[in-house]
DNA sequence: ACAATGGTCC
DNA sequence: ACTCGGACCATTGTA
């Protein structure tokens, strides 16, 4: 016993020697009961949908598997990615790229580009899919139905992870599919109870906009300050220059180059990149302009090489890597805040969130270059990472108290890292509206505004 | 029981 | 030689 006192002295002193007292008592303490409280609430399924789902997907994997078989002339173990690739590098000889350690690769991407190929390929990619969503989620979810309160209990675990986020285990209710008409579909079977309904307040960007408090980047605090489409912002700020400077003919050309550069054909040298500088205006940015950049903005979030950028965007290496650069001509304190960080890791041997919350890596300073770098990569994410998990965690623990104070009926369900999820009485539903608006925006003030869209439906799939 | 592979989410 | 940050889990195949 003493010497279990003695620990928590110990413990205590080197908190607040280490300025972590705060941090600790004020934030992961306090946020316990919440998780408690929200285990304990549960979510409520409508197992009919699932069950209705779960006899439709057997049906058609079934159909599917018969397609691959008789494509590929013999009953094979589709779910066995070793047995798969032998049929389909082996047997019929479909052109290989990457290799595993132990056979061929057969991962969704490597596939995504034998489409066409073969047939076989396209029914594997569905078969994956959907018996994927089945064997996960469809069928797991109901088995997990607490008999007592007839609902399902995740359990969150508060010190899992490396940069501060929560995650949730047994059922993982923080994957649960949201992409695609399938995804859509299973959300659609998490459900409010009977005059209740579902209630969730999600961050716009969180990250982005812990990127541009950490940074102070003009151009970045600018387009949220303005509550711009900072992905559009991006591929404009990218792009072009004042809307009203842009001749007829730079568009064009910028145009061409855009479009050049987004579908890879050739690689550009630093002139062009100089040309993408200059091009078009706000209304010009195409669909697939946004979504490069947008990969971008997460690119730098995750630390992301031109490698990265490269599978992600499909721009050649050299295009990506100028793509990048032409990032950080533009958002010059933002490539000054990676590099101080870094050099803020190999000094202290760790970085910090806005909380003081630590992430050690003393890999930093290691003298292998992959190892080396893959630290440096976690130094940039971690701080903003963290940081909107130590925001986020903020907004739960304000929430819960003001629902408690209050004596209301909504309950706190779920976390999903930007996100969370409520369940409401009916009458209750216009003031949680007001008070989520309320207090997840001010959970923490950073140098750009807190955006919060809140959304409310009979179900999770759903909701308006 | 464990590693490898693959896939879902933010 | 390089393969984007953080998680959890299903399945296969080997020990």
């Amino acid at each position: 016993m003493d010497t279990v006192w003695g620990l928590k002295e110990h413990l205590e002193t080197e908190l607040r020697q280490q300025g972590l007292w705060h941090l600790f008592t004020d934030v992961e303490m306090v946020l316990i009961p919440v998780l408690v409280a929200m285990e304990r609430n549960g979510i409520l399924l409508d197992t009919d949908l699932l069950r209705e789902m779960s006899r439709e997907l057997g049906e058609q994997l079934v159909k599917l598997e018969r397609e691959i078989y008789s494509s590929v002339g013999h009953q094979f173990n589709i779910n066995s990615p070793q047995q798969l690739g032998r049929v389909l590098f082996e047997e019929l000889r479909l052109p290989q790229s990457r290799r595993t350690k132990s056979g061929y690769s057969t991962e969704a991407s490597v596939m995504e580009a034998l489409r066409g190929v073969h047939l076989v390929v396209e029914f594997v990619l569905q078969y994956r899919q959907l018996s994927k969503l089945k064997s996960t989620y469809i069928d797991v979810l109901p088995a997990l139905i607490n008999r007592k309160t007839g609902r399902v209990h995740t359990t969150f675990n508060q010190t899992g992870t490396a940069t501060g986020r929560l995650s949730s285990s047994d059922p993982n209710l923080q994957n649960i599919p949201i992409r695609g008409e399938l995804g859509g579909k299973i959300r659609r079977a998490i459900i409010a109870p009977p005059e209740a309904y579902l209630l969730s307040g999600d961050y716009s960007q969180i990250d982005l906009r812990v990127l541009a408090h950490l940074s102070q980047d003009p151009g970045l605090i600018a387009a949220f300050a303005q509550d711009e489409d900072i992905h559009s912002a991006t591929a404009c700020r990218l792009f072009g220059v004042s809307r009203d400077e842009v001749t007829p003919e730079m568009r064009r050309n910028a145009k061409t180059v855009n479009f050049g550069v987004i579908y890879g054909m050739s690689d550009y040298g630093l002139e062009q990149a100089t040309k993408l500088s200059r091009g078009v205006s706000r209304d010009e940015v195409t669909p697939e302009m946004r979504r490069n950049a947008k990969t971008v903005n997460f690119g730098v979030i995750y630390g992301m090489s031109d490698y990265g950028l490269e599978q992600a965007t499909k721009l050649s290496r050299e295009e990506a890597s100028q793509f990048i650069a032409l990032y950080f001509e533009k958002y010059p304190k933002v490539k000054e805040y990676l590099e101080t960080t870094k050099e803020q890791a190999r000094k202290l041997g760790y970085v910090q969130t806005v909380l003081g919350r630590r992430r050690f890596l003393p890999e930093i300073n290691s003298s292998n270059r992959v190892v080396r770098e893959a630290a440096e990569r976690m130094a940039i994410n971690a701080p903003v990472q963290g940081s909107s998990a130590d925001i986020i965690k903020i907004a739960m623990i304000n929430l819960h108290r003001e629902m408690e104070r209050r004596s209301l009926k909504s309950k706190m369900l779920l976390q999903i890292h930007d996100e969370l999820l409520f369940e409401v009485p009916e009458e209750e539903v216009e003031e949680m509206k007001s008070l989520v608006a309320e207090v997840m925006p001010s959970a923490f003030q950073l140098c750009v505004p807190l955006k919060v869209d809140i959304k409310v439906g009979r179900n999770w799939g759903e909701m308006a």
